[in-house]
DNA sequence: CGCAATATTGACCACTCTCAATGAGGGTGG
DNA sequence: CCACCCTCATTGAGAGTGGTCAATATTGCG
């Protein structure tokens, strides 16, 4: 019964057990029985387009949402309109998590290109993982993990200069995109050089320069959204740089 | 039976109360005999001392730890010894919450001052979380809440500049101790002017600089690690200052 | 086709870092 | 109990990364 859903064409049902798949059942070892529930209480919405928003900061928290096709990013709006671009949200990835606490959504999000997405009613996710304690391990590792990617985040901006920022941010996409059997080396940016800069800390005239800085040096061909990575292995070491430079940051006694 | 606890002299389970009760249960529906059952899992460490590490970057993730009394530092080691300072948490709080995903820990914790912890084995606490829908709500709070606040460590480390860090540090301290019933305004720093830099991106000079500052703008009064806030007011103005100001940051259209 | 948004590039400047020197505590051992 | 040392904190001077302002492409959209 499984098996006749994933070979169906029932797009719907497939397509809500590709996100689900991706995010919250491929690591780990729910049944296809548990599968076919979560399917069950997944919604796939409308398509949305470029500028729509999926939810705003503030407004009442009812679903999880996972990218099915297209690219998001989520924000804080600052109370004045000064954006703080927290993440960009490919295929796969979730949206929505830190909304939990309090029942209204903490940012906004935005749709950067047509997108698709699941939504998951998280108080029926909720009821479910009572019932099928390996979804709610892997609910767990979900948002364990978000809060390891923001805690990486943190380094980035308290650590790193411009070029390590736009490095790191490069071969991010890269291997997401790889991880989802895209090119890790030839991809298109959905997102403008402003909101990048806005990501990283940076403001968008350093962004471009970096970007010219890096073609200029063979790490990469770009074309105003277009990327192209000619020099994976560079970008890496530019992380791993200087480090170990600075004497003074070398540790807290 | 519950009520016998709360007022026995059982220092370990009232101690353990406490911790649980802070951080797991006050906000939540919790019934007085799920707060038993979570009780019976959790247990009080040793006394820690400044400079022991409570868990390192690797370690295999076994409990998450609630902080009962004194200081502890959660930080990302580095590859190389550079530290990023994550996190200072004060009693009541949480540590260790990125390790789920991976089953190691993802960052390391060190004491500040001298401390007691209670440690809760994460598959028990899981067991449980699976038996009680409101702790297992409770527990996804939790999670969320530090998504929230690591977002929130964003904005500040991307947008802000060293003086609204600063004093949004120092506002957090005042607001977190003042819940826990100590003063918002008079309190001593268990943390070196080198980790607060670390933690805020900024050199130890520039926090130097800038307590010193403040003192003579008479925001505080500072005194090695004695701080007296004597303008709150003024220092949450600080934060929402100029934020409209720059004309170019308004808004990603 | 023309306007608006986006991106690039240059010149300048400022915030913060780096380097350096001094002072103040805190701990240890004589 | 004091001297010494080591870490931490403060302060000053100079430099540099990246931000700001401004002008000019370039693109995309109505």
């Amino acid at each position: 019964m499984s098996e006749h859903k994933v070979i169906s064409f029932d797009n719907i049902k497939v397509a809500c057990r590709n996100c689900s798949l991706t995010s919250l059942c491929l690591p780990m070892g729910l049944t296809p029985e548990d599968v076919d529930q979560l399917d069950n209480i997944v919604r796939r919405s409308r398509p949305l387009h470029r500028g729509d928003h999926l939810f705003r900061q503030g407004d009442v928290f009812q679903c999880i949402y996972v990218v099915k096709t297209g690219t998001v990013k989520s924000f804080d709006p600052g109370e004045d309109g000064s954006e703080q671009v927290l993440g960009f949200h490919l295929p796969g990835e979730m949206i929505g998590l830190d909304a939990i606490e309090t029942g209204y959504h903490h940012c906004s999000a935005k749709i950067l290109e047509t997108t698709a997405v699941c939504e998951i009613p998280f108080t029926r996710l909720e009821e479910l993982s009572s019932i099928i304690p390996s979804l709610q391990h892997q609910m767990f590792r979900l948002l364990s993990r978000e809060i390891g990617h923001d805690e990486d985040m943190l380094t980035l901006l308290g650590k790193r200069n411009a070029e390590e920022r736009l490095a790191s941010f490069l071969l991010s996409l890269s291997g997401r995109f790889q991880r989802r059997g895209f090119s890790p080396s030839d991809f298109y940016l959905s997102m403008s050089r402003h909101e990048i800069g806005n990501y990283l800390g940076l403001a968008v005239e350093t962004v471009s320069r970096l970007f010219t800085r890096f073609q200029d040096e063979g790490l990469l061909k770009v074309e105003r959204k277009h990327i192209q990575l000619m020099d994976i292995e560079r970008l890496k070491q530019i992380l791993h740089n200087d480090q170990g430079g600075g004497v003074r940051e070398r540790q807290i006694p």
